[in-house]
DNA sequence: ATTACTAGAACACGAGTAA
DNA sequence: TTTACTCGTGTTCTAGTAA
């Protein structure tokens, strides 16, 4: 037990994994935060509990590390992948506050009619903005269907298109709208839905909200 | 330092990464190997460090894993990642004109010392504004360490954190910086790094570059 | 039930050093 | 130069137990 992992990523990192290595216990030592003598027993310990394959001469260390220390590393990578890549197909956000840009979009026609038609919306006048980690959203979204409102020209302004996903927000069908151009954070984003989130979940600033597919 | 990651993924496991869990030392203690006296000790050690926080009671102990201990773990996956998925992975992009608000940034000494600190990077001022298709950009970074540039304050103004990657553009090691707060495209990115590029590859506008890790 | 303190025992650390 | 042993010191363990 113990920490011997860490040793034995970091000699996987050496590139011990698939071929010899040679170094020295003193090299490791620097780059680990222990003595010489340490290094040196906790290999002896690694090559006792059968994790590495260990060469020592006057010369330095040859190490590799074996099919059990593989199979170790690589259970404690799959119970790292489940937790982190399997299963994200939810994520928490926090309310923010402001009416958003797409408060104002909401109401333009020529979007509003494209909302009803490509994401089966009727939007509530409003938008909720949501605090999100940018790159756990993204990672949600990646995968899902891009859909786009095209954007228009009146005589004076020119609206761009708006990327859009369909999410469930509290479980309630909403879309994420992205317009392309953007002045709030990165992290926030919109949220349009026929529902009135703030009323129906009574949601305060800083409230979370859970967003998934 | 120690062995604590153990525990941090056997609680992360039970499911305290994304939500408030209820158990006991006494039934970490029977699936661990080792006694509720050192669980609880643990587990004390482990708040302390920032990883994780604890409500304990005479009822059991409420404990969720901290954004720190998150961080450490992903961490964690990321090393056993790169060791054991392969994966030679690159974008393109374009180079864009505009200076870019990293160009500001990089001149701000307490970002330019923690840019050379924690990214190696002495950066050359001015940063490379790059489009891309930003869902594949995500995709190609989700993986990788994030490296936070931690903002400071001045009388006058804020400056926040800036979320950070390392890469390698055209193969010159650089990095992405990401403010929070930004004010263009959504998909084009800030590169900073010690080589001026557009001198080097004879860059314009609309030139192509590789982006890979 | 719990958590977690005290205290003595077991263990790990690293300076010195042999080989 | 190495690795790794001995051994004094410090750290971590768990049984007992208070709260």
């Amino acid at each position: 037990m113990g920490d011997s992992e860490q040793l034995l990523i970091y000699l996987a990192e050496k590139g011990a994994l698939k071929k010899e290595i040679e170094l020295s216990t003193i090299k490791i030592s620097k780059e680990f935060k222990s003595s010489q003598q340490t290094v040196s027993r906790k290999l002896v310990e690694l090559e006792k509990n059968g994790m590495i394959h260990r060469i020592p001469s006057t010369r330095g260390i040859k190490i590799q590390i074996s099919d059990k220390g593989i199979e170790k590393l690589r259970n404690i990578h799959v119970k790292l992948n489940n937790l982190f890549t399997a299963k994200a197909s939810a994520i928490k956000g926090k309310v923010e506050s402001g009416l958003g840009e797409g408060s104002y979009y909401v109401s333009l026609g020529k979007y509003y009619e494209q909302f009803k038609d490509k994401l089966g919306i009727v939007p509530f006048k409003g938008t909720l903005n949501v605090k999100v980690d940018y790159i756990d959203f993204i990672n949600l979204i990646s995968n899902q269907n891009k859909i786009t409102i095209n954007g228009f020209k009146t005589e004076n302004r020119t609206f761009g298109d708006i990327v859009s996903y369909k999410v469930k927000v509290n479980g309630v069908p909403s879309a994420v709208v992205i317009p392309k151009r953007t002045s709030h954070d990165r992290d926030v984003i919109e949220i349009i839905s026929g529902t009135n989130f703030r009323r129906k979940f009574h949601l305060k600033d800083g409230d979370e909200v859970e967003i998934s597919l």
